[in-house]
DNA sequence: TCCTAAGCGAGACGGTACGTCTTGTCTTCCA
DNA sequence: TGGAAGACAAGACGTACCGTCTCGCTTAGGA
């Protein structure tokens, strides 16, 4: 009987549910009731495939996050002999991603900050962040630990998406990367020094 | 009857019975008849001072606020004739004073997030943001909206503080300011000596 | 706030509801929900008062036997100087209080058995009869152990009063205790006038 | 796929299993799934050779009265001439036949009444006392329904054997007959007026 | 000093959501 | 292709908290 596809289609639907539900009233307002309405589910089997609430939107969140890695790859599939997952291509991703969705991002964020996806998007873009620092620090301290550098790079990208998402994307994203890389890598002395017109498009 | 002195007493029974609870099992885990328990006080008289849990814990933050800028100002009184309230004395004013409380900050971190004191926190530290950026702005166009600098202002000193403080402090106050200085105006290139081959965004 | 009223009327309310309920759909089929709905009354307010339903049950049932009790006795108030407890004058009571409450008996019944009530009615009936038992039992051996005998008192009072009200109540309830004092104290062999071949134990 | 032999292998293996379980946990603790899991069966093996539990647990009963007749049928073989399905035969069968089983007796009533087994003993022995009963009657009238007799004689045999089991056998099974006889036949009277020492053996 | 409105503790209450459990049906896989 | 495995819907259960409420007792501050 492995792998009944009855699985798959009820955890499916359950993410399905919760995905609408969100957009409909925001996470923190959704009971378990409300998503097994939704997706015309039974409770024990709600039970019998996630914890809880947060475990199914996590188990979203994976699927997400394939898909979004699935299209960042695929759009720098062309830019052979170089290393694809550069922090840069990362952070700009990441806004277009959160553009592509921006009614899905919107709803997340009402309840201000859960904690529980921003815990989870932090490890992520860490990840990259690493990454991108490993390569820069060959051979040179960089006076501060790693980490907490990932920590910062990952947090400044989030801070600023939020803030995009809130204020309903004033920018595009391409300009919103371009703001995140300035603030990041030249710092805000650099915007007060230097006559700037506009961020760079 | 109008002031009733009992009245004060029971806010601040409650407030501190809440402070005690936080320290000892987190701020989550804190449920209302905890605190009615802990400070030996009514279900009614709990409702009839505060909305509820939220409530309560911030008007206890105000109390904290209002000491902790009785404090920064009081150690920058010999400052005279500066603008005492500069973000970058601010900026390490709120190192230090977390420092000293470091087990009540502790306990505020151990449920990853907390949005609420979150959410309080940027907005008090975003105005002395403003402060500053108002000042250094005078004339010159910052190629971003000063709110959005604000935000990012405020989001990575309390980034830093949460690494920091979920590191279990591994650096002084003094240097955790001093890093924060760092990535916030030099940004992250100043630290990699060796030119990073970062294309402009 | 001594024996707060609203507790007292909780409590009877919830006896009503299930009484009702009884009433309706038989014990078994009766949720706690339905309870919850009859006498509009919270679910915790329902577990504050009662563990379950059968606790709910019991405690109207020890009303129930208080009004018996009550009324029996007051019934043989002008019997003086006779002992008013006998058995005889119970188990007549039994089948008079029975037929006066022939519905709810009736619906008590629906679920063939029901272990609860009928275990709590052998417990009571039981105490008369061991009663009965040492009152006459003085200086003559039994032959058996009391506790069988009032065993066997009990359980042919409610073998009786069961087939007597699943068959409709064929019989009155002074002709039920006829046949109940028949059966027990003179046994079946009085009722057949032929002498029976039955042959000692 | 005549008469497939797994099935009546699963059969039997859903009997054995529920037996164990009832000697390991009483009958009204057991659950559909400990069966399952104790035979090693689907759910669906389950439901499609028995309704639900009960189904199940007189399925054994079923086997189990077989067993029981042929047995008393066969002690009784000598006795030719005779109709070997007397009532007093009967009964003291059925003390030796729990005697035998005692565990499983002491199981079965783990559950203080078990309507179920109760209701369907009734029936069994309730056959028996109408054929006594007939034979006894020709040409008296009884005074009452045979029917209520029957009834009284089912009932005061399982409230005996209950009564046994729960004391765990204090007497032997032939000494319990004796009692049943003496209830029965004689009345309480006879206990009283006599002088006696011990209940026949 | 009295007395009177308020503050207060105690905790009952209705309500909502939770996660667990069990049942009997239904779907899928496999031999 | 028919039987077994087990996924599923349904819904009751008892628990945990919440925020509202009803009590009487106590107590402070104005008369």
């Amino acid at each position: 009987m492995r792998e009944d596809r009855r699985v798959k289609r009820s955890r499916q639907m359950l993410r399905d549910a919760l995905q609408r539900l969100i957009l409909a009233k925001g996470y923190g307002e959704i009971t378990v009731q409300d998503i097994l309405d939704q997706a015309d589910v039974g409770r024990s089997t709600f039970y019998a495939h996630f914890r809880d609430k947060d475990d199914l939107f996590l188990s979203g969140l994976d699927q997400f996050r394939d898909t979004f890695e699935a299209n960042r790859l695929l759009s720098l599939a062309h830019d052979a002999g170089e290393d694809a997952a550069d922090l840069t291509d990362f952070s700009l991703a990441v806004f277009r991603h959160v553009e592509e969705y921006r009614s899905y991002a919107k709803a997340l964020l009402r309840t201000e900050g859960n904690a529980l996806i921003m815990g989870h998007l932090r490890h992520l873009i860490m990840a990259y962040a690493r990454h991108w620092i490993q390569k820069r620090e060959a051979g040179s301290g960089l006076g501060m630990p790693a980490e907490l550098l990932a920590h910062h790079m990952a947090n400044t990208l989030i801070g600023l998406v939020t803030w995009w998402v809130n204020r309903d994307f004033p920018y595009t994203a391409e300009q919103m990367d371009g703001i995140y890389n300035k603030l990041v890598f030249q710092g805000v002395d650099s915007l007060v020094h230097e006559r700037s017109g506009k961020p760079a498009g």
